[in-house]
DNA sequence: TTGTAAGCGTTATCAG
DNA sequence: CTGATAACGCTTACAA
């Protein structure tokens, strides 16, 4: 039985520190909480022009905020959506989950990350699907951490899958697919009789390097090209060289070189440079990512671009209509979102 | 989400999940409800050997994850704990958010992240106490989008502030007073007589390269060297060859400059090579941030090292002795943070 | 048009 | 040792 009421009636707003409530207003404004829930919820139509006004009124001098756990508790549903992110190296992650987030917050939800850490996909799953259940949370925004099977499961556990599926091409995702065939076959078409993939060499699992390298792979054997080599780049100038120097030690040049991403190609480029290869005579390079850095160096790099914002798209198309409720026409042009984009390494 | 839009009105038709609750556990171990939620928080002791087995057992069985609503609504706070990214150029934010949020997951916490967005500082600030006094968490973490001020408004809100309070060294905070003087401190080392301060030029406010720029004209007035001059480039080539020419049209050579981070330093390099000028010989460039494209690229950046993990790291500590009750020792050499890794661009 | 009352799932208090 | 019971803040039939 705390004696909070006792405070003075100071003439600015003073907010008691242990929580407005709804009762609060419901008080000031002179209703019942039923009709401040309701008002907030937007039955405005309802009530009396003066009620509401009274009640907003009150909201607004109070500086009332719903309690977040009192609505998830009844709604059986919370106002936050899971962004899970994959354990790999993908590029603007921080620009993606930046997106994803403004997003959610123009709709009223709030993202809660959760990232893949070691212990294995079934481990990831597991706390995932705990945070799941112990949050409700309205939504899921898969990044490419879980599979289909995943995410059905998830959507079984009653929380809707944001993300779009994508849809897969022998194994590949559809993203990935469009990248590496990209990468392909421009080396290919710049001539190079012979391709490599290089990985980034990093502590961390990279599936969608091994996606693109099979379908790199895959493009090689169409076109009647041997299978590519695939390296493991770190990105350490040294490190680096070596690893360039036992590819070109052990298969002939001229060699193409698609690249995990664009900071791989950029030490795969600087690499060969440093080896007296011939760029890109003997040696052709094409990253992916587009970002600033591959086309501010000499000489600038190939790549193919990636457009966040369009590759974003979908997902806030999903999250407007899913938690938003606005419609807007969804045009979604795909094929767009990848492009070549030609420097001086091909 | 703007204050007065009340969006969330529009649900969507979720149909109510049943989800496992404690009253389940209860019923299949044969206990009330109370006892299972004493066993579940830690009160081992206090019960038999046999029911804290059935009720452990029961919860497996069923699969039982207290809801996170209920526990927030009873305890006034949530599981979760909000962190602050500034809307800036920030090095590494991805690995210090998932570095971060590996720190929660281990004391049981989960990261709602909170961008800055556009409508300035007090929009800004409006909308994180409207998240806090939604979310009740249990703490807030500020990557450097917060003011004491506004640190002390949250706290006194009642939210703990996790990350550590910078000192403030004539309103700058000690981790870019360092970075600044670092690089300031080493081009005036390596002779050169005129500095300059080299902003990314973006959309977004960056208060971090104004504090830097400021500390620098300050070692460059306390050196006797002129007020140094400060450019905004932009990171496509032609742009910054245009921004790094206009700097050497009005100024003269040679001139150390400071960037922003590493990307502008490389593009500050490399345009100004494709002016013909001499590097290190008339521009002298420093970056920050020691990621790996500086070191990769052929002059090698010169650039003063961040270490993530440590300055993460007082993070982690406020986080386990705050959330986790562990009684780590806290061995934080700030100083060892920063440091200058000379490359060949000074 | 507005109010009443019944939960939602959890934890804390206190009585047995 | 264990179990009723009372909050916590909110939404939503249903009643007036």
């Amino acid at each position: 039985m705390s004696m909070e009421s006792e405070r003075l009636t100071v003439l600015p707003p003073t907010p008691r520190r242990p929580g407005v409530t709804s009762a609060d207003v419901a008080r000031l404004a002179g209703v019942s909480r039923s009709t401040v829930s309701h008002i907030l919820n937007g039955q405005v139509t309802r009530f009396s022009e003066e009620t509401v006004e009274r009640v907003r009124e009150a909201v607004a001098q109070l500086a009332y905020v719903p309690s977040a756990a009192g609505r998830s508790l009844v709604l059986g549903r919370s106002d936050l959506v899971v962004l899970a992110v994959p354990n790999t190296t993908l590029t603007n992650v921080q620009d993606i989950i930046e997106a994803i987030a403004a997003d959610l917050d123009d709709v009223g939800y709030s993202a809660v990350v959760h990232f893949d850490r070691g212990g294995g996909p079934a481990g990831n799953l597991s706390r995932l699907r705990h945070l799941v259940e112990t949050l409700r949370p309205a939504g899921l925004v898969d990044l490419g951490s879980l599979s289909p099977a995943d995410l059905d499961a998830l959507e079984e556990q009653g929380c809707p899958v944001l993300s779009p599926r994508p849809r897969n091409v022998h194994g590949v995702d559809e993203g990935n697919f469009a990248i590496a065939r990209a990468q392909a076959e421009h080396l290919i078409e710049r001539g190079f009789p012979e391709l490599a993939y290089a990985y980034l060499d990093d502590r961390r699992d990279d599936p969608f390097g091994r996606m693109r390298a099979t379908v790199v792979a895959d493009v090689c054997a169409e076109a009647g090209l041997p299978e590519p080599a695939r390296i493991s780049v770190p990105l350490r100038a040294a490190d680096a060289q070596t690893a360039v120097c036992d590819l070109l030690r052990t298969r002939g040049r001229p060699v193409g070189i698609a690249c995990s991403n664009d900071e791989v190609a950029v030490a795969v480029t600087f690499a060969a440079l440093a080896l007296r290869a011939a760029v890109p005579g003997d040696v052709g390079v094409v990253g992916v990512g587009g970002g600033s850095v591959g086309q501010l160096v000499e000489p600038r790099l190939s790549t193919v671009t990636f457009d966040v914002r369009t590759s974003v798209s979908s997902i806030r198309q999903a999250i407007r209509q899913a938690l938003g409720g606005s419609q807007e026409p969804a045009v979604n042009d795909f094929d767009d979102t990848f492009s070549v984009l030609q420097g001086a390494t091909t």
